[in-house]
RNA sequence: GCGCCCUUCGUCUAGAGGCCUAGGACACCGCCCUUUCACGGCGGUAACAGGGGUUCGAAUCCCCUAGGGCGCGCCA
């Protein structure tokens, strides 16, 4: 209640934002959110060569879409590289680090060494009392956090608990690279102490990094935010997210027709749970999230329960707020451009008609807009060489009666109608799916959604035409 | 190899010693609704990793084993 809340997200820019940085991302917010407080964003681009524009982009764009916002300006870690050195003379200057003239082959050859023997791979600091004056001469040092040894570093995780290693079981960890670069290490304990970060919520690949960082905050005599490390999500074989599961930027999901308040719904039961609630609105989240209910154990990715969770959202959506989504996501898939500039008031207003009844079905936007087909499609419809087949002569004579309905309305052409016809007169009990197959083929060879407007029509229902033509017009 | 973390239905989870013959959701299987597909309703199959303790009593506490994950870089 005391000091406001302060939480952040820091991603590294080497790559888009995937569904576990967004589910930390998710969680810093609602956090931040939930007390008030703000959360900041941190572009951890150190490493020189592998951050790109391009990936910072994706991080920012991918926010966007989850609807995550962040405080203040973006946080650019290369640029506070300065400071970073700053700290690390500074560490120097106390006594709590030293400089290290390991060449990288010796270092290899000390980790080969121990793995040869079974011992520990970590650094067995040997230049930690080697004095300046035997210094190799033309080696540039590295600057070495000087560890305690004995005893033992604790961290008070919020998700993981009491948390403690053994200092023998902690190395001499790289501060300052020979090049005068800072590495992760430092930099994110500075950046986080003078951001004022107050809660430090991130994978739990980073448990470990939590002992060495907590040691540079006990050497610089700072306060150690409160910590909350978060289980990873795995892919649905349990073993590590890969592209083949879910591993994809959160653009991926868009593209397959996601729902942002789906995701967020879903990411949020990913390793919390606030009962047997299912269902959160953003408010609802933000109202009962906390640290300590986040599951200890990692989670699997399931499509089925995000495309489930993705329907219900679907369907509780407002008609026009759907169309919307869909022209946003038409430039995401294949020849929507193209689509997209077939787009007019007029069949907005046919969309916005058969929306109640199409979203209905739809498990994702993508299966939604594929229901709207016989809306954007050209008329009078194509009749596809396969459905030609299924023409008989009993077919013909019946349509003969439907085809001026039909032309007028739904703009068939004879062969469409005289398939569909047929499909329903090879049996009295037939069913209208039944009908429906061979009029997928009919329409556009596509293998899709039946435009059950359409179907209706050609059943000669009146008030189905009825209905037909009040819905779209 | 060393260190750290984890282990309840297929999956996400509820469960913080008796409320548990273990609850919910997704998925799956039936039935109902329905002129298709969905939605909705009703019902069903299905789990405390294994073994030792502690206790009158353990899914819940302790130990061991097995399995999984992460870390051990002048990457982040």
């Amino acid at each position: 209640m005391s000091e406001p809340v302060v939480t952040r997200f820091a991603p590294s820019p080497t790559g888009f934002l995937h569904i576990g940085g967004g589910r930390t991302a998710l969680f810093n917010w609602l956090y931040a959110r939930r007390h008030g407080g703000k959360m900041l964003l941190r572009i951890e681009d150190t490493d020189r060569e592998r951050s790109t524009a391009a990936a910072i982009a994706a991080i920012i764009d991918g926010l966007k879409w989850l609807g995550l916002t962040w405080d203040s300006e973006i946080v650019f870690q290369f640029s506070r590289a300065g400071r970073h050195r700053q700290v690390a003379e500074q560490l120097l200057a106390s006594g709590h680090a030293y400089r290290c003239y390991c060449s990288p082959d010796e270092l290899t050859a000390m980790r080969e060494k121990a793995r040869a023997e079974g011992r520990t791979r970590l650094y067995d600091g040997r230049c930690r009392e080697r004095s300046t004056a035997d210094a190799p001469a033309g080696v540039k040092p590295v600057i070495r956090l000087k560890a305690p040894l004995s005893g033992e570093t604790m961290v008070e995780d919020q998700v993981q608990g009491r948390v403690v290693w053994q200092n023998e079981n902690l190395d001499d960890f790289i501060l300052l690279r020979s090049d005068g670069t800072p590495t992760y290490m430092l930099a994110v304990v500075v950046d986080d102490h003078d951001m004022g970060i107050t809660h430090i919520i991130r994978g739990d690949d980073h448990l470990n990094n939590a002992a060495r960082q907590t040691q540079i905050y006990q050497a610089m005599g700072w306060t150690v935010p409160v910590m909350a490390h978060i289980p990873l999500i795995h892919g649905p074989d349990g073993s590590k997210l890969s592209k083949r599961h879910g591993a994809l930027g959160v653009d991926a999901y868009r593209a397959m027709g996601y729902l942002p308040a789906a995701m967020r719904n879903y990411l949020v039961r990913l390793g919390w749970a606030h009962g047997d609630q299912e269902i959160f609105t953003t408010e609802e989240m933000i109202a009962a999230f906390d640290l300590p209910q986040i599951g200890r154990s990692p989670a699997r990715f399931d499509f089925a329960k995000l495309e489930n969770l993705n329907g219900h959202y679907i369907r509780t959506s407002g008609d026009a707020d759907l169309i919307t989504q869909l022209e946003d996501l038409l430039p995401h898939i294949a020849g929507g451009q193209e689509l997209a500039s077939k787009m007019t008031p007029v069949l907005r207003t046919k969309l916005l008609a058969a929306m109640p009844a199409l979203k209905e079905r739809a498990k994702t936007l993508i299966e939604l807009f594929e229901a709207t087909r016989f809306l954007w499609a050209t008329r009078p419809l194509e009749l596809s060489d396969q459905a030609k087949l299924l023409l008989t002569p009993e077919a013909k004579s019946v349509t003969a009666t439907l085809l001026p309905k039909l032309a007028a309305i739904a703009e068939w052409t004879p062969e469409a109608v005289e398939v569909v016809v047929r499909g329903f007169a090879e049996g009295s009990g037939l069913k209208l799916g039944a009908v429906a197959q061979p009029l997928r083929a009919a329409l556009t060879g596509r293998t899709t959604s039946p435009p059950i407007f359409d179907v209706l029509t050609v059943l000669g229902r009146d008030e189905s035409l009825a209905r037909l033509r009040d819905q779209i017009g």
